[in-house]
DNA sequence: TGCCACTAGGACCGTACGGTCCTAGAATGC
DNA sequence: GCATTCTAGGACCGTACGGTCCTAGTGGCA
């Protein structure tokens, strides 16, 4: 059952839960979110309100996954220049929001790592795949790199630095937070790469 | 009325809510926690939960600040040097529990940014005194770093990955995510630093 | 012994939540 | 026209929350 209905509600519910979190969106929201017509409408598609955020996570990793991961494996591109389009997409994504969304996965990683394990499970999941497209693009790009780069650890710095960023993005209410850091990161990954630029010259390259 | 009974609730509370969050902790669980006699012995110290989580999180910045940010001031030791001593400190901090609360604040922002006014304000405040602790010390070291270095960028960088390297520990309950982060940070904060070591020797310098 | 001040402790209230179940009425088949 | 199926919509339930208020018991004092 992929209706129109279930897409529906999820969207209503991603929507909601993005802006106010999990726990603070009711089932009621939803429904009026989606404009169902009552309880056992919705609780027809789906069995309970932990299992609509299951869904809606896996959702939001799908879509980030179409918009954003897929910037990374482009065969056409070079991989480092993949990485600053990655970037910029998560830019971009952010910025459609006005900054005031977050990551739908950060903000659920924060509200609900101690609180709940189900979720904490699946959301470390969702970062272990973001993370392995990283560290599949840094194999590729490993003529590039210096030897002694370490995959796991950049890319978790990586991750870490966006995930951050878009939370003080939020916080402020400022996109150009996450533009800065944005630069600065890029940067960072450029002192990886072997063409001999140094790290004060690296600066000027946008 | 700075008395023991209200230290203890705000000890009591500041635990649970960094482990549970500020809306998953109630007001029976704190009383349960500060092992207090009722909710009117509660409400004779706080007024609300909602003043009890301003009181915390100012209590939380307060210790922060004593036990983190003051290193940043630490008058007979050169700044780079003390950013580095900083950054080992909130990894510290964030060993001492496990890596298994996160940060008061980042815990905090991610679920109240949007759905409560006045705690984003505060938390944008706190993350503000923050950085200007860090824009100061890099004012300091102006004459070892580059012209260009731009404090403001630096050490918002400096923050939101340090924030999301703990919202990553968190998440996979490992310690060890923050302290490779914390090694790359400090490379990054290296490549600003103008005695010419080239980004892929400072790899090297631990 | 009688009175008072104080507070521990809990009963209670209104609201909101997740979730279940029932009914009124429209659509369908004969 | 009548019976049957289906579902929109909401009434309802138990629980948990933030917050208020009252009672019963204790200790101090004359």
């Amino acid at each position: 059952m992929t209706s129109d209905r279930r897409m529906q509600i999820l969207d209503a519910a991603a929507s909601l839960i993005s802006e106010r979190g999990f726990t603070s969106t009711s089932v009621d929201d939803v429904i009026k979110g989606a404009k169902l017509s009552g309880k056992s409408h919705f609780y027809h598609y789906f069995k309970s309100k932990e299992e609509l955020g299951y869904e809606v996570l896996n959702r939001q990793f799908e879509r980030f996954a179409e918009r954003g991961l897929a910037i990374l494996r482009e065969p056409m591109i070079d991989p480092l220049e993949r990485l600053g389009l990655f970037i910029d997409a998560v830019v971009a994504l952010q910025a459609e929001s006005g900054g005031r969304r977050g990551s739908p996965f950060g903000n659920l990683a924060a509200e609900l790592a101690d609180a709940h394990e189900g979720f904490r499970i699946r959301i470390e999941a969702v970062f272990e795949r973001w993370a392995s497209q990283i560290r599949s693009l840094l194999w590729e790009a490993r003529p590039q790199l210096y030897d002694d780069v370490d995959a796991v650890r950049l890319s978790r710095f990586i991750i870490a630095t966006l995930e951050g960023a878009v939370l003080m993005t939020r916080l402020k209410r400022d996109i150009s937070v996450l533009e800065g850091i944005a630069v600065d990161l890029k940067r960072f990954i450029g002192t990886h790469v072997r063409d001999g630029i140094a790290a004060h010259h690296a600066r000027d390259v946008e």
